[in-house]
DNA sequence: TAGATTGTTAATCGATTAACAATC
DNA sequence: TAGATTGTTAATCGATTAACAATC
């Protein structure tokens, strides 16, 4: 790898999935190899931009040929460290929780959910698909014998404050991150990807007013 | 308002959810006014980004004292589209539908729900809040009646593959978008917002992977 | 070899930051 | 009036696009 992570930007580094969901569709299809000037048209990007932002990595084309699809989708899955297996465990049961636990891949997400926690008494000592739900009375104990390395947070906010220091002091360092405590202004030293449903539903209100505002 | 909503550039709209938010927080907790300064502090951005950013759409501050907190969190709604009223409708009574109807407000979102379609039949004329859940053999009937203009997509590719095209004919012209379905592709004129949960694990993966580099 | 397409350097564009005059 | 802080213009920085030499 040419560049240490972290010092490619942060755009580059949002456009890497959208890359990577892209080649495997492109494989599944049965794609050989794609030049930069097709996939561009492909993602509606340009192609410059694609070689660009391939390069912070490496050299992964071949000049006069193009990209090898299989070849590429691999070299972004390490990118991304999706050929890693770190112990995840998940927060809360709910809704968020089961939606997440049922339609995410863990296989080769670079993660490897263990369990998932809840306080609801009804729930504990189930499984969703081939996860136990656990007490989160047993949570400080788990992680003293699994030391999980990921943590999912479907829990609300207040649950979040309580249980997110407890987490970093037992080892936790990554966190996607639903509930919509502040972890990352609180700690650093820790990967926080935050996803704020709710702003996605406001982003697309003012979208529809531009839209609108548009066509007048 | 100084701009047109689709002259702003994304960098500042992704922001807006951002400052409504921080904002209605300081409301909560009785802050009256507030510095660019101050405010820049809180969201650890600079003053002058904030300045630039509410000067895209108008002179909210006054000089010399700052901004009231509770007058630009009026603004900033207006400016969202939140004070407008779409009918929407949701598509999916699955897990994630459940968390989406369950977790988010929609009084002053913008946006409507007037019901949730599903195909399972077991679901159908039941109830999640107090929104009513309708079989989709009726969609077509409802939208002819009642006309939504916004959708909630949480079913799977192939089901939106299959119903997008029909509601945009229907005159649905805004999606929160969590299925995978390139809708923004496909159509021009509509207001799109993707959601890829898959995507931010990714992302995480990759924040994870950079942080273990750097401590080494 | 000729054609194609990469990797990389240079030019352009846009967004962020700094500075300061306007003004409350 | 003096102090504070905005709105706005200018400077800087970073990201995207264009160009082209390297090379398969």
């Amino acid at each position: 790898m040419n560049n240490k992570r972290s010092e490619v930007s942060g755009a580059v580094i949002r456009r890497l999935p959208r890359y990577y969901r892209c080649l495997l569709r492109l494989e599944e299809q049965g794609t050989v190899k794609i030049s930069s000037r097709e996939l561009a048209r492909i993602m509606d990007l340009t192609a410059s931009q694609i070689r660009q932002d391939l390069n912070c990595f490496g050299g992964f084309g071949q000049q006069g040929y193009g990209y090898s699809v299989s070849a590429l989708k691999e070299e972004i899955a390490r990118i991304l460290g999706l050929d890693g297996r770190k112990k995840m465990i998940l927060l809360g049961a709910g809704n968020l929780g089961k939606a997440i636990v049922g339609s995410l891949d863990f296989e080769g997400s670079g993660f490897d959910l263990m369990a998932i926690f809840d306080t609801n008494e009804w729930v504990v000592g189930s499984e969703i698909r081939e996860y136990p739900v656990i007490s989160t009375d047993k949570l400080e104990d788990f992680c003293h014998e699994h030391h999980p390395e990921a943590a999912i947070l479907c829990i609300p906010q207040e649950g979040a404050e309580l249980l997110v220091p407890q987490l970093v002091e037992l080892g936790v360092r990554s966190f996607l991150n639903f509930s919509h405590y502040d972890i990352d202004i609180e700690f650093s030293n820790v990967a926080v990807e935050n996803v704020y449903i709710a702003d996605s539903l406001m982003t697309l209100s003012y979208r529809a007013a531009a839209l609108e505002e548009e066509q007048e």
